[in-house]
DNA sequence: GTTAGCTTAGTTTTT
DNA sequence: CTAAGCTAAC
């Protein structure tokens, strides 16, 4: 949260000779010089591609006599957006504060509020995230009366999404909808945009996807900003999405007699494309080349981060990768350190390894808690970390979960504050409408809402018919609670309309919708930490209502007549939530988080670096993810995935699984990682292979690929296509045969395709659940 | 209208 | 196992 109010840090006088190049390599000097021509610089990871990036700004400021309101850079979290900022203005000084340093959501939102009356909006509008827009696909889905087993809001969610990167609008989804799925799926659409513009709210992907309707549809538009940017940076390219890609070719434009296009550089590693799942194209950075025919490409490979049996490792396992641009790292640095493996027998075993050898370093002076991440694949795993952590008294963090604005107190509150700065916010409004509990439930909200259909008004107005008894079927009781509810709006609102600042409204709204004294009163232990959220909360909006006068993206006040909320208001502050999850809650090493071990998933660990770091559960089916198994496609990101993990670690690394591990509530028993193997084995420092006891054979029949763990030599994986179901077929009464169990009867099966899964009774080594993936080392005899 | 108990379905998630 | 969503009884 403390994003929220990064602040232009106070700015040192530029340092002199901000444009001298010698302490950059010449891969990075070229990055920074070249001009003239589209620039891909393909920034391996900790090869210095932020530098580039900075330097690159203060270059065009001090040498190419760039105006700094010409530039634009865009990045994917406003915690890098401050950051980048925060360093050219370290190079160059204040005057790097004109331009627009923002992530691809807020520079759409700026845009949009500016534009607003061109495409017919009102500048208020709401932002739904991925939250609310499924709340809203889920009453769609109901009014449509679809079978919402066969078509979740979770589901109908992430079609739609892939659609609007597609930039694909709702008509046209509709005409090409070639099954039955997709009709549905094009008739959810088209009602989704009708109620996003009757509640006047956009949700994420909308601000991309209108901001380039936009610029398409307008010209005069389009030609403003091309006159006004002439230079558009991209960091992360590779995930960037179709829609973020054209909008991109829409801000540098086709050139005109006198304005030739901007010039566009962007900064990627497709290696570290870790979010196809939600619609990042590797293709946007693969190919470069051919959307941009004159384009020129600069590589770093040389790392500044990793010693090289790090780096040796990461580049073995990315190898196997196809179709992708050779790379291979190297330092300077040395060889350093053996990666540590351990095989725990179970996911506590792992975990106390992992907390014994944090103490050993730590009491060693080998390192300090804070420079230590514990990695894993799924939140879940961090539970084990957790208690093991507790239990020894070590302090950590966990980055991600659930979070702060994810919270259904905090949610509620802030559902508060969007209804009263605008009141047609329909979802936030029905989230609203009984919470606390006031009386208005589900009969009379359908009501209201059909009440609101038959007269083609807005929720908002039906709820005021309502209180005026103007709405058919809606009994007395429900009536007056309606007309209590909308009165404790319109009081509210007087506090806005008055000038009031976010705390002192929060307040009000916690203190007279009850909320508060509701948690107070309750002796739910839960509602305990619900309380102390929301006070957070009311800290967080005094202090941004008090925070010096400084407009939402750390803008200088604009000459030209910007639509930006005014600093401090309402508005600036439902934006900034808004566009900031507060992933940003990174420790990094200050005061406040030193001594702390950070725990976090895979992908929230990209763009960081440890010295140490534990990449844990180190296991098919969890890592790679069980759903990716059967898939060479998402296998390929995993990998990826793997890359990312690896290169986080500046000095040491250690690499762990599980050999049984609670899944469901069920022990599962889990082979070795495949990316094991992937791995030169003298780069790896056993410090355990599994259970003393087993000296088990080695099965061959599919490969044998039990992946280091066994201790054995290396072994490469077959390059390709692993044929992962159907690996076995089981029935009741089998014997079968495991490398590490023995024999083994089967008693149960369950879950068919890459889901299979069979109970078998090894005698004495116990009753074991497994995984029938191709990888199992079992064989039915 | 509310709530207790049941069923069901479970990646990752920068905005 | 656990959280969320739904049905059945207060």
């Amino acid at each position: 949260m403390e994003a929220l109010f990064d602040l232009p840090s106070s700015s040192p006088p530029p340092r002199s000779g901000a444009s001298s190049l010698d302490d950059l390599n010449d891969q990075q000097r070229r990055a920074v010089e070249h001009a003239g021509s589209p620039l891909l610089v393909v920034a391996g990871a900790g090869s210095g591609k932020t530098r580039v990036l900075t330097r690159r700004i203060g270059y065009l400021l001090a040498e190419r006599r760039v105006h700094p309101g010409e530039i634009m850079a865009i990045t994917f979290t406003n915690k890098a957006a401050a950051e980048m900022k925060e360093r050219v203005v370290d190079l160059v000084g204040r005057r790097a504060n004109a331009m627009w340093v923002s992530t691809f959501h807020s520079m759409c939102v700026r845009i949009l509020r500016r534009e607003a009356k061109t495409i017919g909006l009102t500048s208020g509008f709401s932002i739904y995230d991925a939250d609310d827009s499924r709340r809203l696909i889920t009453l769609v889905a109901r009014d449509l009366d679809l079978d919402p087993k066969r078509y979740s809001a979770r589901t109908l969610s992430v079609h739609l999404s892939n659609l609007k990167n597609e930039l694909i609008d709702a008509e046209t989804a509709k005409a090409n909808a070639t099954n039955d799925l997709e009709r549905r799926v094009a008739e959810v659409y088209v009602e989704y945009q009708q109620r996003l513009a009757q509640a006047n709210a956009m949700d994420f992907d909308d601000l991309i996807m209108r901001t380039v309707e936009m610029l398409q549809l307008f010209p005069d538009v389009a030609e403003y900003y091309h006159r006004r940017f002439r230079h558009i940076m991209v960091d992360e390219y590779q995930d960037t999405n179709h829609a973020q890609y054209v909008l991109v070719r829409e801000l540098i434009g086709k050139g005109l007699p006198d304005v030739p296009p901007a010039e566009l550089c962007v900064v990627g590693d497709a290696d570290q494309s870790i979010y196809a799942f939600r619609g990042a194209t590797i293709r946007n950075i693969v190919e470069f080349e051919r959307d941009y025919p004159n384009a020129t490409t600069v590589m770093l490979e040389q790392n500044y981060r990793s010693t090289q049996t790090i780096l040796d490792a990461a580049n073995a396992v990315i190898s196997r990768n196809s179709g992708r641009r050779d790379k291979r790292l190297w330092t300077a640095h040395g060889q350093g350190e053996k990666i540590v493996g351990y095989v725990g027998d179970n996911e506590h075993d792992e975990a106390s390894f992992v907390a014994n050898e944090i103490d050993r370093l730590v009491d060693s002076g080998d390192a300090n808690n804070n420079d230590i991440a514990v990695f894993y694949r799924t939140n879940n795993q961090s539970r084990v970390f957790e208690e093991i952590f507790i239990r020894l008294g070590l302090p950590y963090r966990v980055v991600g979960g659930v979070r702060f604005y994810e919270r259904r107190e905090v949610r509620d509150a802030m559902a508060y504050l969007r209804v009263l700065a605008n009141p047609e916010d329909t979802v936030s409004l029905r989230r609203i409408l009984n919470v606390p509990k006031r009386g208005i439930g589900d009969r009379a909200e359908a009501c209201v809402s059909t009440h609101a259909e038959r007269y083609r008004t807005s929720f908002a107005a039906a709820l005021r018919d309502a209180a005026d008894g103007k709405v058919a079927m809606l009994n007395p009781r429900s009536q007056r609670a309606i007309a209590g509810f909308v009165e404790l709006l319109d009081g509210l609102r007087r506090f806005v309309d008055d000038g009031q600042d976010v705390a002192e409204i929060l307040d009000a709204v916690l203190e007279q919708t009850g909320y508060r004294a509701e948690l107070e009163a309750s002796d739910d232990p839960q509602d305990g930490t619900r309380l102390e959220n929301l006070t957070e909360l009311v800290t967080v909006a005094r202090e941004f209502a008090e925070g010096p006068g400084i407009t939402p993206d750390d803008a200088p006040p604009d000459t030209e007549a910007v639509a930006v909320p005014e600093s401090g208001s309402l508005a600036a502050f439902l934006e900034r939530v808004s566009l900031v999850a507060d992933a940003d809650s990174i420790p990094d090493g200050d005061e406040e988080s030193s001594g702390v071990v950070t725990l976090m998933t895979l992908h929230t660990a990209k763009g960081l670096e440890y010295p140490v770091v534990f990449s844990t559960g180190w296991e098919d089916g969890v890592f790679p993810h069980l759903r990716a198994l059967s898939d060479p496609v998402e296998l390929a990101e995993e990998r990826r995935l793997a890359y990312v993990g690896i290169t986080r670690a500046r000095e040491r690394l250690y690499l762990s699984r599980a050999i049984v591990r609670a899944a469901w509530g069920q022990p599962m028993s889990n082979p070795a990682s495949r990316f094991f193997a992937e791995i030169p084995a003298d780069l790896i420092d056993w410090r355990r292979t599994g259970p003393d006891r087993a000296a088990p054979t080695r099965a061959t029949t599919w490969g044998g690929r039990s992946g280091g763990g066994l201790g054995t030599t290396h072994r490469p994986a077959p390059a390709a296509k692993w044929k992962d179901t159907p690996a076995l077929s089981l029935d009741v009464g089998d014997r079968v045969n495991h490398d590490k169990y023995g024999l083994g009867t089967v008693v149960a099966t369950d879950g068919a395709g890459p889901r299979a899964t069979a109970t078998i009774d090894f005698g004495s080594s116990g009753t074991i659940r497994l995984m029938l993936i191709g990888s199992v080392p079992l064989v039915k005899l």
